[in-house]
DNA sequence: ATCTTTCTTGCAAGCGTTTACATTTTTATT
DNA sequence: AATAAAAATGTAAACGCTTGCAAGAAAGAT
């Protein structure tokens, strides 16, 4: 068994002073003698106080917790993100609370609901769009929220992301420069804006820059695993497709490896970028051309943005994009 | 703005009731006549109460949060832990503050000194291996903890896991049956009890019952990265080794690559087993033959046991065994 | 009708801090 | 040495809920 919980009415009592003061320097409070600072402390480390958080959250209404939503940690592009949020939010003394939402409508929802009951000081959101229902809930609560790596078309809310739409456009521009002319464009599902509102606005943009018509029958719309990538490979191969956008680095796998077994020589048959660069892309072979988004970057400005939310400092600018670049390695020529 | 947070006490004056009785039908205590069970429903419905954890935390002393202390959720075996512990966690209703710990002594130190003043009422553990001081820690705390994924050479705190060294000695006994005689043993720090004592001693076993002697020139110990392995690989080039157990898929995925450049055919020159079989062992070319690790279910039974302990019930086995496997792709024969 | 027993409800004391505000001690000023 | 100002400390009221105990209401038993 080990002692009793020991509390600050013990501290002070073993040091001849009032919770008051312990209270202050526990919290590092200025005006306290350093005389009997250094007694305090010395009665502190004896004890082996330790404050309970709770007690303070309820009496400060602070918790130094923060909520995460995100929708699958075991993704990696969510998880590089979360990586980049701890860090900061640790340096910064905050906690992350962490739930998965598998991109559900009601369990983001439901997941909101449990983080405000906690009274998380703040929260980090993860997602592939914002849905009004949530969009909604948001806007109903004073906690401050920021949008991780997501896009918020209505431009509410704090956003970290990149420039999803001009990457796009840069990447396809790309194939377009390599000579292609019937480029695949392939995405999760397009309800999700992410997709349709800035990916495929940026694959359009870029045709139409370059003067190719937009072909329906090249927009492909799938699931983010590489065994959907994998299957689509044959789809692809029936159409007239000589290179691809892909969102995401899984699925590119797939699609990479399901071509190259179909027999399909990549980058010389077919060009493919995809749109992450994650580890996947160094991993396949031929390794993969991808826009390289600063993924653990995003998560940590969020984070640091929703940290001067919370302190109530102002921001100069809610939405930032960070800068992203492509990297060339060998699915493109 | 927002209307003022409102409180059990609200609901009670407008319910008119005591504000007892609201925490009653809050927390679904039985005795309540079911007229004034709907009549204070309805109130909280009409007010959009929602119940203040952190109060509820102080007087309950129960926070329905557990800690995760996690080396890094950007790995993916340990994320895949994550979101089996977070499923099973929010399936009993609690949340879990999520832990970055690098791996590192002190940050765990540090980290469990975080959650246990957020009062957790449990804790799960990551790692890969338990140092002394760590274990002293949670001695003195009366938090139940349960290790998921790794090993307590002590065997002194609830475990789920699998067994590392039978699993690795029937790896390597495969190779052997496949005819090789020189088998690299690759891991990661042999610091790391997981590795040290178990792995090794599942190399060392399989090659004891084959009668092979062991040969220290052929034990690599490497850092847990695709780059590492990929420089290994030129090491690996320069030995008699024919074979190898690697300990991690993202180092054997370096090591195939880095072997595959170097001209090495695997597996007809040289064959391959990794340890984890995450998404990775299916996206290299050859496929990664490797040990199966549920490591999701891990996971999830660790949560689900420490949901036991936090409930104080008995446990009948402290220490969980799960079922592993091997999984022959194209890095054997 | 009266007395038990069983349900329902209310009362009030915590839970361990923070934090105005008040009070006391120190230091500076003249 | 007396007084004002500043610094250090203490007092006690929140914070929003749970819960043991007491009291009142309803239902059964005789």
């Amino acid at each position: 068994m080990e002692k009793e919980n020991i509390t600050i009415y013990d501290v002070a009592r073993e040091a001849g002073v009032s919770m008051a003061t312990v209270s202050r320097v526990v919290n590092g409070n200025s005006n306290v003698k350093q005389a009997t600072k250094d007694k305090v402390l010395a009665v502190i480390d004896r004890l082996d106080y330790r404050p309970n958080a709770v007690a303070r959250g309820l009496a400060s209404k602070k918790t130094t917790t923060v909520g995460v939503i995100i929708p699958d940690v075991t993704d990696m592009f969510f998880s590089e993100l979360a990586r980049g949020v701890d860090d900061v939010a640790s340096m910064y003394h905050y906690n992350i609370i962490l739930a998965n939402s598998d991109d559900s409508g009601t369990k983001e929802l439901q997941v909101l609901e449990n983080l405000l009951a906690k009274q998380v000081d703040g929260i980090i959101y993860m997602g592939n769009g914002l849905r009004d229902k949530l969009r909604d809930q948001f806007s109903h609560t004073n906690v401050p929220i920021v949008l991780a790596g997501g896009v918020d078309e209505k431009n509410q809310i704090p956003t970290v992301n990149i420039d999803y739409a001009a990457a796009t456009k840069d990447a396809v521009t790309k194939l377009i420069n390599n000579g292609h002319k019937q480029i695949a464009f392939i995405s999760g599902s397009l309800q999700q804006a992410i997709n349709q509102n800035y990916r495929l606005q940026g694959y359009k943009a870029a045709l139409e820059e370059a003067g190719i018509a937009f072909d329906e029958a090249l927009v492909f719309e799938t699931q983010y695993t590489y065994n959907a990538g994998f299957e689509l490979a044959n789809e692809l191969y029936g159409t007239d497709a000589t290179a691809a956008f892909v969102g995401a680095d899984e699925l590119a796998a797939g699609i990479l490896n399901g071509l190259t077994d179909r027999g399909v020589d990549v980058p010389n048959d077919f060009e493919i970028i995809t749109s992450i660069n994650t580890k996947l892309t160094q991993i396949t072979r031929p390794q993969l051309t991808s826009i390289s988004i600063p993924m653990y970057d995003m998560g940590a400005v969020a984070m640091r943005m929703l940290t001067k939310l919370m302190g109530k400092e102002n921001i100069e600018n809610g939405r930032l994009s960070l800068p992203y670049g492509i990297i060339s390695r060998q699915t493109t020529r």
